[in-house]
DNA sequence: TACATTCGTCGAATCGGTTCGACGATCTGC
DNA sequence: GCAGATCGTCGAACCGATTCGACGAATGTA
């Protein structure tokens, strides 16, 4: 491997000044910089990322730390984790990503030993003990997902609660009373998964401001108990006339519970529910939805990340919650 | 952030000394290791990344190479990636992951920069191009999948001839005669996704030497495509008793297809297929099917990347092709 | 014409580690 | 009791970049 040493000898200046030459922050002659980029691509010179790290103590590298749960659905997760990525890189930054079931010893490792210049942190639990780490890591940290504790840190997140209203309100202005609701697998809940319980408790503080029927059920994550779980709500429920699937493996699996109880959508039952664009087409599922934008999301962190590392006091934390749009698919009347 | 040099104050020795008792290549004596490791934890001390990279030309990180196709099925992928990052953390590597859609230059990049120790490639296709990165590279790399040129790198993946053979074998012995064979999507035999046709060839020629039927597809990648290709090829072959389907996004929507047709499995058609256990588990796939071990091919990928990272001139370069294991699930009858 | 700027380049210091050779002290074997 | 090996430690060189201050030459200004 050429250094720039090398390169400095075949074009007969110093290293110094190829330096300069790379990164222009002096002006260098034109028949200079000529030489000097002759050497380097007859030598085939790249910058040694190690050793420019230790110099500028600048990785450009961005660590994303993630756990996969059992009770998680791989597409949504894969979202974010293409989201990011591809943000990143556009930046100019490259991706540490780590899967770690030691959450908090994974930020300490990668931060304390400077391989990254910040870190994103997927889906952040309501007592999320890597943020701790975080704290105490002198790197910007950007989160998706929301904490109880939002101090010092930067959190970006769908507006889990705007979206449970909206959809509540779809559904009472099309004249629904009686509602049923599928959140997230009990596993989320109990994990600290507040976008659980921040979407029921809107969806139920809104259904009874406007006096109406909502029963709220906790989703499976792994067939059969999907499949199970759904026949068991509708056939607990007959007297429901909508459902809101907050769930990603239950809505991919109830056109086929629908379809077998021979339920027609909208015409028996109304189906709304929150999932991505591209979510959606994987599967069929043709329900009017609330987006849920994995990609908007991870650029969001990303970027706000990015700004954050280049000027560490850049602005006051940010606590970003994504408007939710809704999409009209028809499934409801 | 503390030095090694703060260390050796802190303890009262030199930087060397702090250095050997970290890394153990010199017997240092009891009482110095004591006062050193005092001072690592009062001044709570890590080793800088990218200084030791520097020093020894090693960064413990292993990059990661894959870029998401419109055509793949994403939880099939994630399971890759989960494999091989975990793999590598046990082996004590971090992950840098590039999903850049320029493979060759990201492989260039990151290896010539000495970002890495060696690079993971996803999805290989037959005519890769980032295989010439790959070897203008000077480090090891483990591809999964197959290239047509398999010269001097270490290739895993599926023995998808043989995971044919079985299938189709195991359909013949059953006394099935006609066959449909569902492939995956055109576009991955375009990009040179060799496991497609390596697959659906052994199928053809093990059904020509039994002198029976097989009737290979196209599958399609999204919905509403999926349901309806398999519409169309049930209707063109009412006369196959049994079906082979190669391809996670046409399986994965199989089951209502078929229930919606009220065609019974087994009765009314024997269905086998490859995926892997986990997938299988997010969806209701009831199906007697080959394996393909995701984890099983990421962690030897990466066990023998890192055997070679070590030790670059190990051995002769490897092509491992992992034996099919056929999961009887009573879909076939 | 004399002086102050700007331009282009260089040398040296620095970032934070690892590792080699040297060296005194201790231990071993005869 | 002495030569030789081993142990524990240190200092210095090195890994490959960046960056600061200096300095001669060219340019601009009065």
């Amino acid at each position: 491997m050429a250094t720039i040493g090398d390169v400095a000898r075949e074009a007969g200046v110093s290293r110094s000044t190829v330096s300069y030459a790379l990164s222009g922050k002096r002006s260098i002659s034109r028949e200079t910089r000529e030489r000097i980029d002759k050497a380097i691509d007859t030598l085939g010179f790249t910058v040694n990322a190690g050793a420019r790290a230790l110099a500028t103590s600048e990785t450009m590298v961005i660590g994303l730390l993630l756990e996969f749960h059992d009770d998680e659905f791989p597409p949504a997760m894969l979202q974010y984790i293409l989201a990011v990525s591809t943000a990143a890189r556009e930046k100019g930054y490259d991706i540490l990503m780590v899967t770690d079931s030691d959450g908090p010893g994974a930020v300490k490792r990668i931060t304390s030993s400077n391989m990254v210049d910040g870190v994103v942190l997927l889906d952040v639990t309501h007592d999320d003990p890597r943020l701790d780490a975080l704290r105490a890591a002198r790197q910007p940290g950007a989160l998706v997902g929301l904490p109880r504790d939002t101090q010092d840190v930067d959190v970006f997140d769908l507006d889990f609660g705007e979206a449970a209203r909206m959809l509540v309100d779809h559904l009472y202005g099309l004249g629904h009373r009686k509602i049923i609701l599928v959140s997230p697998p009990r596993h989320v809940f109990d994990r600290g998964g507040a976008y659980a319980w921040r979407f029921r408790d809107a969806a139920v503080e809104r259904a009874a401001r406007y006096g109406i029927q909502i029963y709220p059920y906790y989703g499976e994550s792994q067939q059969p108990g999907i499949s199970r779980s759904l026949n068991a709500i509708l056939d607990a429920r007959p007297d429901a006339t909508a459902m809101i699937v907050h769930n990603d493996a239950s809505i991919a699996v109830l056109p086929a519970v629908l379809h077998e109880r021979g339920v027609q959508v909208p015409r028996d039952l109304s189906v709304v529910s929150l999932y991505s664009q591209d979510f959606g087409r994987s599967f069929l599922l043709p329900y009017t939805a609330v987006e849920t934008s994995p990609d908007k999301l991870g650029r969001e962190a990303v970027q706000h990340l990015v700004r954050r590392i280049s000027d560490p006091d850049y602005a006051p934390t940010v606590a970003k919650f994504i408007e939710p749009e809704l999409t009209i698919r028809g499934s409801t009347a």
